[in-house]
DNA sequence: ACCTGAACACCGTTCAAGT
DNA sequence: ACCTGAACACCGTTCAAGT
């Protein structure tokens, strides 16, 4: 909640009401996230702010762009967890610690799973999807780790991983049942933990090369 | 696709032009769906089908009753397939072979997904969240089946299970990728497949009842 | 340099007028 | 009985005019 940084994280200086109206912007939507979900008009983002329609949208200029500065905090934990996990003593159960957590972070507000979820593999580099890449890149580490551990199945790859985590907090999203979510996230893990026997590696069998 | 029956499925007799329109709106909105998706403007239908917006929403009040009504035969097929399954011989993988119908069925498509599940939670008795219930009833039958069989696990859910579905097929939509979801719905079956032994019903332990 | 809000576009939904 | 499309509401987005 310590967010009084600029636009682009830089010191770039801005006119003092300007700096005002950005920090006035973004505990408004912060607040009407929460109230009202992901897909709260943002006329009434500027309403709460008391500012100007055109003023969110110069500093703001998609709905992503607000999203990603109002979950800064959430993003820089769930990466900030995933490093410590990452010198966990147990690999396997350290990336599904992760990802539990990832699916908390994911419910912040209603809603946000969608618009997460889209800007994962949207085409426009947005910020949303900065954030996304982060954390994909700490997913494979986790996952990778497990997987050289040999706790988690070789087969399985970080896009799911990572949206299974979404898809968790999708249901529950829609269900508004906790219970649905911990269960299908228990099946989930125990899916995971199946690691299927390494391919005998055949010491030297004769591949014969056959014609046509 | 051979629907030309009447909007509740009675034998209410439609005015020869009401009857026309009407099949005209349920092939133009297949046409629209399948071409943009099922958020496409409903006025784009009705244009399609070359009917004012009025005639639209006086057969179809709403979006779900549209969807519905083009989903009929895909419903009728996924539900006849349930019970197919239910007198197959292996009644894990025949559940397990349902969800992966289901998740086919649930990406119809563009956008169903999340169409889907809302009315799935919805409040308010749509035609979809109709056809919802007769999914989950025969996804019950088919999952009792097979726990009953001691091949999946007892502590899951109907919702888990027929969401699952929804949010691979959820998946697929966001990335695109099919061996995503190929991917996630073989971990998910892994996962339903592991059964925790029953919990050893002692053989008439001497529970003693103790006071406070 | 930044703010404002009117203006425009878009889509959903209703309803008075027509046949 | 049914159809039509203008009319209204709502939200997103832009931009000319203001400080």
């Amino acid at each position: 909640m310590s967010t009084s940084t600029s636009p682009k994280d830089r010191a770039a200086p801005l006119r003092a009401d300007a700096q005002r109206n950005y920090d006035l912007l973004v505990a408004a939507a912060d607040a009407e996230f929460t109230a009202h979900g992901a897909d709260v008009p943002l006329e009434d983002i500027a309403r709460r702010a008391e500012v100007g329609i055109g003023t969110l949208y110069r500093h703001f200029p998609t709905r992503d762009d607000l999203l990603a500065k109002v979950l800064t905090d959430g993003t820089a934990i769930i990466l900030e967890r995933g490093r410590e996990l990452l010198s966990g003593s147990s690999p396997g159960e350290d990336l599904i610690q992760w990802i539990r957590e990832l699916a908390d972070y994911t419910a912040t507000y209603r809603g946000l799973t969608a618009a997460l979820a889209n800007s994962y593999v949207s085409e426009t580099g947005t910020r949303l999807c900065t954030s996304c890449d982060a954390i994909s890149a700490l997913g494979s580490e986790l996952l990778a780790r497990a997987q050289a551990a040999g706790e988690i199945r070789r087969d399985a790859q970080v896009v799911e991983i990572i949206l299974s985590a979404h898809s968790a907090a999708w249901i529950g999203e829609q269900t508004k049942d906790p219970g649905a979510v911990r269960r299908l996230l228990a099946i989930l893990f125990d899916g995971l933990r199946v690691v299927t026997p390494k391919p005998v590696s055949k010491p030297r069998s004769k591949r014969v090369k056959v014609r046509r």
